[in-house]
DNA sequence: CCTTGACCTAAAGTTAGGTTTAGAAATTAC
DNA sequence: GTAATTTCTAAACCTAACTTTAGGTCAAGG
């Protein structure tokens, strides 16, 4: 298994601890581009480990496969990605997540607010507006009290 | 329409911002128990309404619905609950959301450690620990480096 | 050489949380 | 009293993010 000649799919499972199909399918969402070798099998870079690391940390962060995507368009095509390249996207990330904390926070303190009013069912409560509606989307109730279309 | 007789579904949806469907959907899952009039359709009590609301909070604070449903549960069954169950139960969910915090403020500060360090591929690095493995189900990545079964 | 394990593709299955559809019956509005 | 809404059920469909299955092919060890 030369390093030269790139790993394979079972290797980078291994060393990422993902499951072998889900590396397929997170190459068919294009989120990684392995070649061939001769036989046809499917070969990686070393850096699609730290490729696939940052994947696995950004949906902990609650990101979709497509915003992971997105995210990781911005790397460089031709080269190998430098520590410059990954800090660029993770101070992103810091931003991203510093949002999520804020709203989460926000939302714990009505809810201080609200333990034994009993206002649960009321549309004044401050527990009905709306929290992170932007990221809805696909199945699921479409608004809250407060957020009709 | 007699409020002694009942809430119609339709009433129910208008007043929550729910979707008719996902109504008959919460029925099906056991979060609500309305009985029907004589035509056979659904009538709910008032107090569906806050149980409802708690739903759709409870969501966005991430819970699933069978999670939800075990709360839910905790509630009186012969009467309506009073301001004080539901304080018991928002006193719950004040504590799983504290602990959802911490955890992404822990992912954040870990995150800031490694911005710019480019240790992202390296088993060694705080990020590839478990984050709320504990509340991963269904499909999906099963496991981070470090917490292999 | 031959066997065993790793890999391949395509398609179907899974889970959560709903929505949509179809055809029929109950209510409400005029 | 009739037309327009609602509501009913059952079953099919939807998205995301994968896994499983089926039927082969490739590669590595002895």
């Amino acid at each position: 298994m030369k390093v030269s000649e790139g790993l394979s799919i079972g290797a980078l499972a291994a060393r990422t601890g993902l499951a072998v199909s889900a590396i397929r399918y997170y190459e068919a969402q294009g989120l990684i581009r392995p070649w061939r070798n001769p036989g046809g099998q499917r070969r990686f870079a070393r850096s699609d480990l730290r490729r696939l690391s940052f994947v696995m940390i950004a949906q902990q962060f609650g990101f979709s496969l497509p915003q992971i995507k997105a995210e990781l368009d911005r790397l460089p095509g031709g080269r190998t990605p430098t520590k410059a390249d990954w800090a660029k996207i993770s101070i992103g990330f810091r931003a991203a997540l510093d949002d999520k904390i804020e709203t989460l926070t926000r939302l714990r303190d009505n809810l201080d607010g609200c333990i034994g009013c009993g206002c649960l069912s009321l549309p004044s409560c401050a527990l009905y507006n709306p929290v992170d509606t932007a990221a809805r989307k696909g199945a699921g109730p479409r608004y809250l009290m407060g957020d009709r279309p």
